[in-house]
DNA sequence: ATTTGTAATTAGAATAGTTCTAATTCTTAC
DNA sequence: GTAAGAATTAGAACTATTCTAATTACAAAT
C-alpha cells in the first residue's frame, strides 16, 4: 500500500472513532510502517522529528495511544523496560532474542491460534492472546532470505 | 510442602547457584506461595514487612530477582506497569481480567505448548514461552467451586 | 469572513517503578 | 578473633510515562 491511501484508512479509521486525522497521527503511523522493528516511544519520536521537528514527546505517547485505541497498532511488553509498539495487525507471535534484543513477528495459523484459546476454562472470554517466546535466534536462511520454517 | 521443607528446598536451589539462604530471601519466597495473585515488588514488600520490619525496599528487589535466576519465580511483564511474580513453576498461561486487574494462572497441557512451539521456524531456539489472554473472565463454577473447563 | 467551541499539540512538571551507590552488617573460612 | 566476601540497607538517581496548563489548529455556525 502506499503512502496516500495508507493515510486515507488511517484518516477512515480515526474518523469512524471520531478523531480527527493530523500531521502528527499521519507520521507516527507512517514511522511504525515505513520499520517494522517493535521501537519505543523514544526511538519513534527521534523517526518523526526529521519529519516534524517541532513535535513533542508527549505528542508521539498521545499518537502511539490513539493508534493503539483504534485497533491500527499493537502495544507490546514483553519485559520490564519501555513500551514497544508493533503495526502488524495479522495474529502473530514474538520470538524476543535475548542477544540482540530484538524482537522478530512469528506468523501464527489460525489453527494454533485455536487451539490455545481452547485451554480456557467456560466464561473465560478473551479479547487477545499473546505469545511471546524468549531465546537465541540464530536461523538459516532459504533461497530468498527468508527464515526457513522447521 | 511445609514451609520447613519449602525453606530447605529453597536453601538448596540458592546454594546450587552458588548462593545463600538468608531470611529475607526466604521471606520473601514463602509471601510468595502463601498468595499466589502475582504480587508486585511493592506488594511483596508490604507482605513481608510485617515478619521483618526492618527490610528494605531495595532487598525486596534484590530477592525477586535471586528468586528469578534461581528459576523459583518468574517475572510476568503483562502490561506497561509494575512487574509481577509468580511462583507456580508448572507450565500455564495468564489470563489478564481487564475488570478486576487480577491475573489467573490457567494450566496449559504439553500437546498445546508443543503445539505452540512448532510455529517457530528453524533455528529458533525458545527458553522459554509465555502466553497472556487479555479480556474479563465470568467463569461458571462447579460443585468443588473450581472454573469448570470448557 | 469571523466567531466560537472543541480537539489536538506542546513544554515542562510530576509521578511511578526500578536500579544504583556507598556504607554497614552479616557469614564463612581461616 | 580476623579477614574477605556476600548481603542488606537507605536514599539518591534514573527511566519511562502521565499529567497539567497554556497554546494552537480546526470545523461549524453565524
Amino acid at each position: 500500500m502506499d503512502t496516500e491511501s495508507r493515510t486515507e484508512a488511517l484518516a477512515q479509521r480515526l474518523a469512524d472513532s471520531g478523531l480527527r486525522s493530523t500531521p502528527q497521527r499521519e507520521v507516527v503511523y507512517d514511522v511504525l510502517l515505513k520499520k517494522r522493528d517493535h521501537p519505543t516511544a523514544d526511538e519513534v519520536f527521534a523517526r518523526v522529528k526529521p519529519e516534524l521537528p517541532t513535535i513533542s514527546l508527549a505528542t508521539v505517547y498521545n499518537c502511539l495511544e490513539t493508534l493503539v485505541a483504534c485497533d491500527l497498532v499493537r502495544a507490546v511488553n514483553i519485559e520490564r523496560g519501555p513500551t514497544r509498539y508493533c503495526p502488524n495487525l495479522q495474529p502473530h507471535a514474538h520470538f524476543h532474542d535475548v542477544k540482540t534484543g530484538r524482537t522478530h513477528d512469528i506468523d501464527l495459523p489460525p489453527e494454533v491460534l485455536e487451539r490455545v484459546q481452547a485451554v480456557l476454562p467456560a466464561g473465560y472470554t478473551p479479547a487477545s492472546v499473546e505469545i511471546t517466546f524468549r531465546g537465541s535466534a540464530c536461523a538459516p536462511l532459504d533461497a530468498t532470505g527468508q527464515a526457513t520454517k522447521s
